[in-house]
DNA sequence: ATGACATATCAATAACTATTGAGATATTGA
DNA sequence: TCAATATCTCAATAGTTATTGATATGTCAT
């Protein structure tokens, strides 16, 4: 990720359509959705609209697509929404850990919506997908 | 962090001056810079300029001032930006964390310039600032 | 109080972005 | 090939945002 790319990414996310498209792609997990469902969930967004905020995010990186028969699937890319806050936050400490800490560790609360156990190290670090 | 918040929130990081000023200020530290350094360090701004996108990126919640002497000194407002980034990714696997553990794993890096002990409880979890 | 310094505010202009509606492209099944 | 479905592209308009230069506010030392 450098800064050009971060513009793009921060700018397909300033707008409240294409913010609610993300979050809810993001929430959709790898398998996505069609562009008719998402314009559905927009509150029934018009075609045109849809697709011009889909290219947008798409433009930016922020999201896949692929063709399924006459669908067009639309998923999140995580690496470069987690490669975008890495861009942002990289160096927050600069050599303070106990500075920035509290921040980062607030971030780990992303991935259990209701968990008990606080421990981190619940998955094995290995790169299964894209 | 709520929807609104978060729109502005990216629409401030969405512009060059601001994105650099922001990453100026999260590599400064709590201690922070005056404006006047900030406005040099972004190649010579203007004053109008520089206070422009500082208040900007105040009204956001992005950066925090305080006026000391002659100078207003300004600093980034971490918890907001973990605020963001965990709005952005809530739910990023809704139920399946081993699909976005290697994302948000990717994350712990922005505190840790070349540390060799990828240790995350390095810090006690106190707030000892803004 | 006065002059010097640091930063904020204001008004005008220029540049950018989103929305709409019409039409084009691509895929599927009869 | 034809009709139907799904999505994309285009041009015009309206709304938003950044920059500039001038001016105002607030702080400090004399």
């Amino acid at each position: 990720m450098n800064e050009p790319q971060a513009l793009t990414a921060f700018a397909a996310l300033s707008q409240e359509t294409r913010l609610r498209i993300v979050r809810l792609l993001v929430r959709a997990g790898p398998e996505g959705l069609p562009a008719g469902a998402i314009g559905a969930a927009m509150g029934g967004a018009s075609s045109s609209r849809t697709s011009f905020h889909l290219s947008h995010l798409e433009q930016a990186g922020l999201v896949c697509s692929r063709r399924e028969g006459r669908s067009i699937i639309y998923s999140a890319a995580l690496p470069t929404l987690s490669g975008l806050i890495a861009f942002l936050m990289k160096d927050c400490c600069n050599g303070h850990p106990d500075v920035c800490a509290p921040a980062v560790s607030a971030l780990s609360c992303v991935c259990e919506p209701e968990s008990e156990s606080s421990n981190t190290e619940s998955a094995k670090t290995e790169d299964t997908h894209a």
